[in-house]
DNA sequence: GCAATATGACACCAAATGGTTTCATATACA
DNA sequence: TGTATATGAAACCATTTGGTGTCATATTGC
């Protein structure tokens, strides 16, 4: 093994901390809801929200650091996109989860029933 | 029970930040992963980890607020377990966005190939 | 009653977050 | 050329976060 392969790196945790915390906020979730209708650029995205240019060109900054979002520059114009493979990430991290939470949940309703 | 029906009501974006922000941290999650094993007092959950009991007495809160921990006091001990229903609801989360950004991963792949 | 234990509550601190305003820069266009 | 536009970068501010230490409280068990 040479020093570091990362074909298919698993989702480290650095990685899963700035996903889910990218997720984490409303504004950042909205501006993903409208890019994954098409690519926008800053302007377009920060018009419906009431907060200001720079404010939003943060919250795409973290969700850039995420990969959630790429941007690529167009002449004047910041144009942003949908990145959707972190969101894959997180499913991923949720049913390594499953067997344990689903169990949990029969055991609860286990618990449940035995006491009626 | 007083008023506050509550019946299945969806995941306010208040939860969501909640439970998102909850997860977005590597100790919280190897809390929670933890818990998957079953329940545990707080002083077990504390004494693995390089941290003192009261930053994990603090991170349990932060699992309690988002309904990920539940906590039931038993005589001197705390005991914490898992609770899986938020996990739910971000899967349902997912599930809502999955349709669009499958549609994102084919636009891409789709264009990779007209681009061959 | 007394000592050890498990924990919360509180004060404190450094760093990060989420927002603002202001200024600089690069592009588009009349 | 000159002007409007899209954006970043930087300084700034209030709040939150994530950690610490200290002290109080309740419980267990001798």
């Amino acid at each position: 093994m040479p020093l570091k392969t990362e074909h298919k790196r698993p989702p480290s945790e650095d990685r899963l901390d700035a996903i889910l915390h990218a997720l984490s906020d409303r504004t950042r979730r909205a501006l993903l809801r409208r890019l994954a209708t098409g690519p926008a650029i800053i302007g377009e995205l920060a018009k419906p929200i009431a907060m200001t240019r720079v404010a939003v060109s943060k919250h795409l900054r973290v969700l850039e650091k995420a990969r959630l979002v790429s941007r690529t520059i167009d002449g004047r114009v910041h144009r942003c996109a949908l990145r959707p493979e972190p969101l894959q990430e997180v499913e991923r991290w949720l049913t390594d989860y499953r067997a344990f939470w689903i169990e949990r949940l029969e055991a609860l309703a286990r618990f449940a029933e035995s006491n009626d």
